[in-house]
DNA sequence: AGAAAGTTTTAACGGTCGTTCTAATTGGGG
DNA sequence: CCCCAATTAGAACGACCGTTAAAACTTTCT
């Protein structure tokens, strides 16, 4: 008798099919820009047909939650582990500077303005890490000789997040602004924080 | 006998159709993202048929090239002004705290992802803004106290644009990041970096 | 008034889309 | 080996897309 709490065997191809679909769509959205993801395009590219796209995902909104989910939860992992890290600054400058995830990111954050469930997975998962930054920054800012006042931590992970934005934004936009400099100088700001530290 | 240097002309109603149009399309972009943008989803808006959408704009592309640089044109006068204000950094920062120029752009910058057209012209718009924004900050840069090798221009530039795009973002995305906190901060920021000035 | 040019509509083309239904196929547990 | 469920392919639906061609209309100039 098999389990019941499983009662749906999966065979081994399958998983490896789910990252794949994953993987293509990951490659498409980067590449061509989110409205170029179709059931047809994504199966083309997979090597199999479109409706066998609807078997795993049923609805490409399920799609998009996927490849948002799959690229998040070790997100969420790493950025803990930066927040808890010997340089919380440096490493977490370092995850956001990772140019594919934050190319992905504002890709889907376009494509979630209309797509509710897209929409609402977004808004989680930046709560989320956005809670863990904020208490982490709330009691570590003092060491870095930062005045809450000035620097508040909402600020300092807005801008964070944005510079990792407006580099990935101007790198894919034209390749003259500079950008290199940008995030040169971004690398040695977050060196010097970290050396000031005093904990 | 007609002017030769003028051979065609306009009725009144082309140019106030014109303006309709691009104001219906920038409306369905912030409104449900640039994918639904097509020449019958604007020509229903503007209450006309579809091909006339071509008439005035042949391709799609050049409806949304066109929807950019009229936002653009005035926006380089007006940084231009804000360069040569008598408070640069706070006029420039109210420029780029406007929801609507930025959460356009955010979409026009995903758009561009598959249309080349509107790629180059954002990068000619970005290159043309951004080099406006490092020459001012190059000279003045030191009236602010600020040193130029831990804060050079590229990195402040791209940190206004970043901000900018990262509180839109958030607002889009969930009401729940603390964007508030962080908007009032770099406000609080702009003035006070104003007020350390020396001329 | 009539001609010419500017504007708009109607109809249609070939294409892609999401999705569903059906039937075939495959693979693993008994 | 056989059965059953998991997986896959094929065909088709209605909808929307960009674009074009042709004709109808309106305005303006002479």
């Amino acid at each position: 008798m098999r389990n019941v709490a499983e009662p749906r065997r999966r065979r081994a191809a399958t998983e490896e099919k789910l990252t794949r679909l994953l993987d293509v769509t990951e490659e498409i959205i980067l590449r061509e820009g989110y409205a170029s993801v179709s059931s047809r395009s994504v199966a083309s590219r997979a090597g199999i047909q479109a409706p066998l796209v609807h078997y795993y995902f049923p609805t490409i909104d399920e799609l998009f939650v996927a490849v948002l989910r799959r690229r998040a939860e070790p997100n969420v992992v790493k950025m803990a582990a930066a927040m808890a890290s010997p340089e919380p600054l440096r490493a977490w400058w370092q995850l956001a500077s990772d140019p594919r995830g934050t190319a992905l990111l504002l890709e889907l954050i376009a494509a979630a303005n209309h797509r509710p469930a897209l929409k609402a997975e977004v808004g989680k998962v930046a709560r989320e890490i956005r809670q863990m930054q904020m208490d982490t920054l709330t009691s570590i800012l003092g060491e870095y000789g930062l005045d809450p006042d000035v620097f508040p931590p909402a600020l300092i992970a807005t801008a964070m997040q944005g510079v990792a934005f407006a580099l990935v934004a101007d790198e894919a936009a034209g390749h003259d602004t500079k950008h290199e400099q940008a995030r040169a100088a971004m690398e040695r700001l977050m060196a010097s924080l970290e050396q000031r530290r005093v904990q």
